[in-house]
RNA sequence: GUGGGUAUAGCUUAGUUGGUUAAAGCGCCAGUUUGUGGCACUGGAGACCGUCGGUUCGAAUCCGACUAUCCACCCCA
């Protein structure tokens, strides 16, 4: 035998036996995201490496050494998507679509590839619903954003998730806090952790983030962000804040989350939990008010978030939020010998045609193979065509459940059998 | 990139101090009167015990390397 092709590491595949729970986790959020006007956008997995390097930012861990990076054959370098705002904020520039008006609402629901060790909630192709909201510098914008997702996790019965918020400021403000910050760590410089002492020159704001005892308690100490924020943007976090507010959104300051990528200024905020394992955050997101620019478009202040949907499932998994699996089959229809098989193949096609989940033997089993295959789908009827019954012209209607049959007119079938489904149905639903 | 754990049928596992045909349950397929599934019974398919090498008369079992996978660091969704 020849030797089984396994799949690349870092990436799953999503059998049947899952993919109803991703539908339905899509379902949710494109509904949730139209509710609030976005409109789907849907970008090519790759793009020119520039784009990354630009927008994500050169020095960025995911542009140094997470990017699948190739070279075509007309010697281009186009880069696998390491996330989605990149491209829809190209395409944003690309098709002009300042000039339908703005904000320019967008979601898109796709995968990201990164070269990473996998672990819990993280593999190498990963799934994100993200939001973009191109072209407003209001802080009632961030609220919006905010209370999207905030919504989808209540939807989904999620309670054990906190919202953590932060303004890093504008590159005006950030880079004094940078300068102070360096100016306070280096007085610790012999009791930093190594990590530390690179991340002095790197991004001094992870210090403050670092998990070692001693540099904690250093960081402790260390002056907040917010303390340095120039006057407008402490004024955005304020409005921010009194959006949250309003709406009723509970939130936690948290001066020490520092988004990875370039791009970000002011808001900042994760939605974390304490269930995913290490990687706690379901969905992280912020303000890029310089992006557009920063990709040869106009300013156009901007913001956005990603979820990842891997994280999403693992969360609802640990927390016992149970996914409504799909609708069985409404009627199998078995039977014996050539001349019942056709008959039940057109039978089979006529009931779908009017919208009956609908399956037949397509294997040539017998008739107990077959009614036990029933059973294992979960038909909710079924139905044996043999000779006598292709005779008389007419057969029995079996409920699965209950063992009570019915009988139908095979020449009149749709309609015998589309009563029988509504009796089912004004019973389940009397049920509730 | 750096650490640590794990590796026996599709899945969950057993395999006793190394001893000859590697077990079981679930699942799958078929049968137990071609006329009705769930229960039960019978049978079948399915594993070169992750790979390669070493120790030994003999290795799933001991040793080494590699690979895969999981977890963690870094970073991120």
């Amino acid at each position: 035998m020849a030797e089984i092709i396994r799949k690349i590491k870092g990436t799953e595949d999503i059998m049947p036996k899952e993919s109803y729970k991703w539908q339905f986790l899509e379902g949710l959020m494109r509904s949730q995201a139209e509710s609030y006007g976005f409109k789907e956008v849907r970008t090519p997995v790759f793009e020119q490496t520039s784009l990354f390097a630009r927008g994500v930012g050169e020095t960025t861990d995911v542009v140094q050494k997470e990017m699948y990076t190739f070279s075509t054959k007309g010697d281009d370098s186009i880069t696998l998507r390491p996330e989605g705002t990149a491209g829809a904020a190209r395409a944003f520039l690309e098709h002009s679509l300042h000039n339908d008006g703005l904000p320019s609402k967008q979601y898109y629901l796709t995968t990201c590839y990164r070269y990473e060790k996998p672990q819990a909630g993280r593999q190498r192709e990963f799934h994100q619903f993200g939001i973009e909201v191109f072209g407003t510098g209001n802080p009632c914008a961030d609220a919006e954003v905010i209370c999207l997702i905030n919504g989808l996790f209540n939807v989904l019965g999620l309670e054990k998730i906190r919202l953590e918020i932060n303004s890093i400021g504008c590159p005006k403000c950030r880079s004094e806090y940078h300068r102070v910050l360096k100016e306070y760590f280096s007085k610790y410089k012999d009791k930093l952790c190594d990590t530390c002492l690179g991340r002095l020159e790197r991004n001094p704001m992870r210090i403050i983030d670092c998990k070692s005892p001693v540099c904690s308690e250093i960081g402790k100490d260390a002056p907040k962000m917010l303390d340095y924020l120039c006057p407008e943007c402490k004024n955005h976090f304020e409005k921010v804040k009194s959006y949250l507010d309003i709406a009723g959104i509970k939130y936690e300051i948290n001066p020490s989350i520092v988004r990875g990528l370039d791009y970000y200024t002011k808001t900042v905020f994760e939605f974390v939990s304490d269930n995913i394992g290490a990687q706690g955050t379901v969905c992280g997101g912020g303000r890029y008010d310089g992006l557009i620019e920063e990709l040869g478009g106009q300013s156009t202040p901007s913001l956005g978030c990603a979820m990842g949907i891997e994280r999403l499932l693992i969360l609802m998994e640990e927390s016992g939020v149970e996914i409504p699996q799909p609708e069985n089959a409404d009627l199998y229809i078995a039977s014996m010998g050539d001349d019942a098989q056709l008959r039940a193949f057109a039978i089979c096609e006529e009931a779908r045609k009017s919208g009956f989940s609908t399956q037949c033997d397509i294997v040539g089993r017998g008739l107990r193979p077959q009614m036990k295959y029933a059973d294992k789908i979960g038909a909710k009827f079924s139905m044996v065509l043999g000779d006598s019954e292709l005779e008389q012209g007419k057969a029995e209607i079996k409920n699965m459940e209950t063992g009570e049959k019915k009988e139908v007119l095979l020449d009149d079938f749709t309609a015998g059998f589309s009563e029988i489904m509504i009796d089912y149905q004004t019973k389940q639903i009397a049920d509730l």
